[in-house]
This record gives structure tokens, sequence and C-alpha cells, in this order.
DNA sequence: CTGTATCCTGAACGATACTG
DNA sequence: CAGTATCGTTCAGGATACAG
């Protein structure tokens, strides 16, 4: 149950998960649907997330020996199963609106 | 869903939130259950909890005006049905036995 | 007993520059 | 294009002391 939790850990990581659960995305997709996210950040993420099993990377050799190099991360079946579970914590996290405006507090 | 981030922000969040599940609980007995957190931390995430609408906080006003303060945290009905989704990520983490002793790496 | 106040440390984050 | 290196900042976390 750590390992889920570590596996996750950092405040922008399900975000990312949230992008590819709609599809493969490469660095640079990333960076523009999720422009909040310093590259460094973006990089650490996307390292965490395949050292974990839940992103797979995929060099894409293009042309030249080494230009311009195009990767691919997509989910693994492991980070796919975590779709349902992801969904489960924003559903909850919708059901509630909690009104603490002012009689409350 | 940024709500249920925040609501389990904090990596000790989600153990607290386990003793629960197992009944109602008081501040020491709490401390005794999770020795790693401070006073402090675990303060921390009551209070936190308790704003985000999963625990509710009781006192039971023992006998003397203030003394001694016996407090019980439960969990709200919000809380309650954060079980099955802690249980799922569990389960996911519990499913990946990450294999890379040597080989690999 | 149930916390809060204070201070300190270390990790995560963020921005920029630079490399393969 | 896809990152890494470096640096500074911010914030959660840990320890201790103290208060209601």
């Amino acid at each position: 149950m750590e390992i889920a939790l570590s596996a996750l850990h950092g405040r922008w990581t399900t975000l990312v998960i949230r992008e590819f659960l709609q599809g493969d995305r490469t660095f640079t997709e990333l960076r523009h649907a999720l422009p909040a996210l310093s590259d460094k950040v973006l990089s650490d993420r996307l390292a965490h997330l395949t050292e974990a099993g839940v992103l797979d990377r995929h060099r894409h050799r293009h042309r030249q020996p080494g230009w311009p190099p195009r990767v691919r991360y997509t989910l693994t079946a492991h980070g796919r199963r975590l779709g349902p579970v992801l969904q489960a914590l924003w559903d909850w996290g919708a059901q509630h609106r909690p009104p603490p405006p002012a009689g409350t507090r």
C-alpha cells in the first residue's frame, strides 16, 4: 500500500496519468497539455512512473541516426489498471461540495 | 478531482484514514498506532481531515469542567465512502511486484 | 489528555540554461 | 525533440517545548 503511494507521489503525478488515459503522449504534447509543469518536474514524473512500471518508453528512431529523437510514452497494463482507481478517487472528490462559506466557520 | 488530492495530501494521511476504517480513535490511540508521526503532523492531519469533511470531532466532557479532555474522532459518511477507494488503491499497489534487482537495471 | 508554537531539515517544486 | 544540470524557493515533515 505504500507502493501505491510512492508510485503516485508528487502532486502532479495523477494529472500526468490522466493524460495517458486518453492515449499515448510525447514529451512536448505533455508539455502543452500541462503548462504548469516545468521540464524538470515533467521529466522527473515520467522517469518515476517508468520506473514504477506505470509507463513504457519507446524511442522511435526517425531517419537520421539521432535526429530528431521521437519518444513516445504509453501506459503499461499495470498503468491502465490505475484508470478505474483514479476515477473512483476523482468521483469521491467531486461528490463532496464542502460548504464552509460563513456560518459554520 | 483536485479536491480529492488536496483532501488526501500528505504522505501519512491515508494511513490515518486506514486507522479510522477500523473504528473511531482518540488522539493518543492514533499516536500509539502511528509512532512515526510527530504530534504536530498528527494534529495537522486531523485538523485537515476534519476541515475536509472526512472526520468528525467529538469532545466528551468527562466530569471536571475541562479535565481530562477526551476527544474522539470518527469518520463522516463522506469519509467512510473513502474506504473502498483507498482499498482499490492499495490493491493496485499490491498487484505490482516490481522486479528491478539486477538484470533490468 | 489534546493539542499549538517554534524552529530546523530535507524533499519537492519551479525557472533557466544547456546537452545529446 | 527530449531531456539533464544547476540553482533558488517553498513547503511538508520531524523534534521539542509549552498551553488549554
